[in-house]
DNA sequence: GTCTATAGGGGGATAGAC
DNA sequence: GTCTATCCCCCTATAGAC
């Protein structure tokens, strides 16, 4: 029963995202669906019918289907925490010496999430919302990886922040480090997937900021926060 | 092959915490289910298994898996809600038509969240973890409700924090609100289930405060940034 | 109200052809 | 490196007995 004999093999979906490999459409696949439906809600099915790909290729590329959600996360959290790190050390030599203001420091951590996409090619903004949701899965697993990955940053960080505030005690800052993370996740979060849902008090009516005033925003008060008061 | 003829039939877990009803011993086994493993990495399997129930209780009980974890959500939310307006309201004729100092205010969010525990019996912890992780579901569907069980308070905390911070344009509350519950719900989660990891400056190994503490650092933390100054 | 049985659809992983 | 076929598992929902 053969038909047109001699016609070459035709790709599945000839008009699929090129990538540079299938490795790669696998990566952006997986990460696109991620973020809409996250990793309990995400099947290699599904990856691989977005990317193109077959069954087989998840295997071979990547082992198993949490091996490829991992890799998704560091591709992006690697040049992320790079990012953020060189501006530490920009900052620390400008400095010399002298501690680096605390506004300067809160921008270090908060500008190159919500520049991912700029200076990431093939970032979406909706990238840092998998990454916000990815420390609070329920996978210990993930939760464990994703800290290994900013273990430098966050080591580097913490001493920063403690020059930068000498009369804080050590204690208090880890927490108000966890505060921090917390308004910056779902801070990015709600301006990365701003729905301009009707308020019922029409003078809050949201209104979108754009990238400047966003960061201005969160690093005003996550800063204020960060210099409380202690009792 | 029949065998110990007139034997009762017995239940399958006669050890399982004894609840009012089937209809209760599925929420709780839900609630349980869905802190440890998230709403998709839940199966009403598992569900059924944990509360010693079988599959059609769930459809007769709650029709689909979808409106058991609504459910779950709401028998919790709904009480959390009322204590926040009622402490609300106390505080309101308390300060008899002046505004209610923002420690107050801030105060009446986060203590109910803090103690739940004691407030509705049987309420765990691990609770609150859930319902945070609920606001960034991927299911669009339990985030919209979620907003609609809090919207009656939303709308309180609203004017009273804008009368709190006069000099505050009720656009610039908006998104201060968002960095204060991301503050609030990723703090929460690190006290409530704290983790004593090693950290590399010893100077920041973590304690974990008591509760009274916690919610005085949490306080601390968003009424500075709420107040922090505009530019 | 409670339970069993079953329908009907995906799920992850792998063996082995090409 | 890529793909198909297949194993065996778990999933939700429902029909119908008790």
């Amino acid at each position: 029963m053969s038909v047109t004999l001699g016609q070459p093999p035709a790709a599945y979906a000839p008009d699929r995202p090129r990538s540079s490999s299938t490795r790669e459409a696998l990566l952006d696949a997986a990460e696109q669906l991620l973020v809409e439906h996250g990793v309990a809600g995400t099947s290699t099915r599904a990856i691989i019918k977005a990317a193109g790909a077959n069954l087989g290729a998840v295997n071979y590329h990547f082992g198993t289907k949490e091996d490829l959600v991992l890799e998704v996360f560091a591709r992006r959290l690697r040049p992320l925490n790079q990012d953020r790190i060189s501006r530490l050390n920009a900052l620390e030599a400008e400095a010399q010496e002298q501690p680096v203001p605390l506004e300067k420091l809160v921008e270090a951590i908060v500008r190159p999430s919500v520049e991912a996409r700029e200076t990431q090619p093939g970032t979406t903004m909706a990238l840092f919302r998998l990454i916000c949701r990815g420390f609070q899965d329920p996978n210990p697993q993930l939760k464990a990886f994703l800290n290994k990955e900013c273990a430098e940053f966050a080591t580097r960080i913490d001493s920063a922040l403690l020059r930068a505030l000498p009369w804080l005690p050590p204690q208090e800052l880890v927490w108000r480090e966890r505060f921090l993370f917390g308004a910056l996740n779902h801070g990015l979060d709600s301006w990365v997937h701003f729905d301009n849902l009707p308020h019922p008090n029409p003078e809050m009516q949201p209104m979108r900021p754009d990238r400047e005033g966003f960061i201005h925003r969160m690093v005003s008060f996550i800063a204020a926060g960060l210099s409380a008061p202690i009792a």
